[in-house]
DNA sequence: GCCTTCCCATACGTATGCGTATGGAAGTTA
DNA sequence: TAACTTCCATACGCATACGTATGGGAAGGC
């Protein structure tokens, strides 16, 4: 008991919080619930400090999600376009794309980013560069696989959506079958 | 003034509220921005009421949102299955009916409806419905433009993937471009 | 005219959550 | 060790929004 006193058993410095580690709760937080569950009070519990620390290190709860939907963004593109090594076979590589895009379910956080920043328009900017970034990846992927320009743009925009669009499917199947529906989409994709 | 008083104008008969005037101005402002949007003492403000009125007409707002959702549900059946005349080409038919569900985005409704029920298992179950229904609309119609059951099943997954895809994604393009990306992808999944 | 029912206004209590002011402890530097 | 910086605790004010208690006006029946 060097660090800590008895009655009042003050932090160390190795027990202060920095901004990152507001910034991965606020994540969790951000996943298991949507962008409700990001509360300056809740975040500060789970941290086991107070809001004197949020505050500390950020102006105010609006400016905090701004940073939020940075850090997002930029694990985000980390995650998906710079990723391990892929089948050189060009239409194995989009469907190993695809694969590992439903399986990690891009981290669950998704959909909580898009409801969240759907209609706030400044927000939203972060969210389309990060679209087209993905677009322009699968695109790529496409290209490669043989199509033209304007073919591998019209499969990778359908590609895209497929995924988008089972984020938010309400019917959920297990991770096998979405699997094998998504194999047969891109099937179907890619045989033209 | 004979149904009003002056110095405190009264509200006669015709200008009270019933359930429905309540729950179509929840709709309102759920298409303007979400379901936070979706609250008591506004609504009320829109209507020009009090509180009052609203908890007269509903226990609280919980279960006011679980009419709303059940509300939305109805209409939501009746506006896309039950609609009017299509082409009599089966192919055709599957065209014209995704150029609607784009051109009429679902009423707007639908990505609000989402990210609201998304995390809540109990109000997810009524979009879950819906799912269903409108993908056996889909389905039928793709088996009517010969493919097999399971060739049906998979255009219609597919097709339905891309349409809610289509509203969740951050790129907005004019509704012109829309149409016509759906309608390349329409042609993609309909040409085997 | 009175009474009852329907519908709403007003006022209040309470909970939640943001932001701020201030003090103080831990560690650093001179 | 004294001053100084860094980081957090505590306490408070304030706004929002839910829900409730109560009173009362409007319309219709008697």
């Amino acid at each position: 008991m060097s660090t800590r006193g008895v009655t009042k058993p003050k932090k160390s410095v190795i027990d202060r919080q920095s901004k990152e580690s507001w910034l991965n709760a606020a994540l969790k937080a951000l996943a298991s619930g949507g962008i409700d569950k990001v509360r300056v009070e809740s975040l500060a519990k789970n941290l086991g400090v107070t809001k004197g620390s949020f505050y500390w290190h950020f102006k105010d709860r609006e400016q905090f999600l701004d940073e939020l939907l940075n850090f997002w963004a930029e694990q985000s593109t980390q995650t998906v376009i710079a990723n391990p090594d892929y089948p050189t076979d060009s239409r194995a590589r989009v469907r190993a794309v695809a694969e590992d895009i439903v399986c990690r379910d891009l981290g669950g956080m998704d959909p909580h980013i898009r409801s969240w920043t759907q209609y706030d328009k400044r927000r939203a900017k972060v969210v389309t560069v990060i679209d087209k970034k993905r677009f322009e990846f699968l695109q790529d992927l496409c290209a490669a696989a043989g199509f033209s320009t304007s073919g591998a743009s019209l499969r990778a925009q359908s590609l895209y959506r497929y995924v988008l669009g089972e984020q938010f499917i309400s019917v959920r199947e297990s991770k096998s079958q979405r699997l094998q529906r998504m194999q047969a989409h891109v099937d179907l994709l890619l045989q033209a």
